[in-house]
DNA sequence: ACAAGTATGCACCTTTTAGTAAGTACCATG
DNA sequence: CATGGTACTTACTAAAAGGTGCATACTTGT
């Protein structure tokens, strides 16, 4: 059995398809890999990650946040101070990612160049 | 050093970055599922990855051949057969998503459910 | 002779994703 | 009293990704 080649009649076909649901998202690995090390505040965590748009962080942050991948603790005071961190799920993801992050910085130099080859083209 | 939350301005700046320029496309993970399985005729992996549409498949077996993940023989015969496999670089990157895959698969169902309540918003 | 299978290519359109620029309400500092 | 910092929101626009359908050229099976 199971060495038919079929694909289940389901929301996601392997668990690749529904944890890239998860990551997808141009500035989503960056802010894992941010809140990974420490929690964060809003303000901090945009200046980690240079080059996003508030829109972008905040659109991403919320979906993490529905994602349960991501706490969100609002102090209620003003000025408004915003804390962001990763969940227990949310490290559990993080740790899921270390092999590929480490196979990603391993061949960063041949993927740049393939990725330069497809501009190309 | 390297406490500072900056950013060296790189083409990539983690290597989870990195990765998902490789992996990041709608039926990529997919494509990969199978492949790693064993060696496909494009006819049988279309079969397989259920709903892409011919365009969309050999785009991303392009991309995944110029990545150097794949492997193409096309065997010049009349009609056409031409064969996809893993490369040994390609190998060593489903490898390095086998935790994202178990991640994924044991925690689909929470996955799906979140993935409503953001279509809800 | 006609349909189906083989692996693609191409033109066009829709959907999704991302970026830009502005505004909000309040406070602290110069 | 204007400026800058806080954490966002909204409307509009641009770019990227994906989908549809038709065409190729040849062979095998009906």
């Amino acid at each position: 059995m199971s060495d038919r080649t079929e694909i289940p009649a389901q929301p996601f076909i392997c668990g690749l398809d529904a944890a890239l649901r998860v990551i997808g998202g141009k500035w989503k690995p960056l802010i894992l890999f941010f809140l990974a090390k420490e929690p964060r505040r809003y303000g901090e965590l945009k200046r980690c990650v240079r080059g996003v748009s508030d829109k972008m962080l905040i659109q991403h942050l919320k979906e993490l946040e529905v994602d349960g991948v991501v706490l969100r603790t609002d102090y209620q005071e003003i000025p408004p101070r915003v804390l962001y961190e990763l969940s227990p799920f949310g490290f559990s993801l993080a740790d899921a990612l270390v092999p590929l992050c480490r196979w990603g910085d391993e061949n960063a130099e041949i993927i740049e160049k393939n990725l330069n080859a497809k501009r190309d083209s």
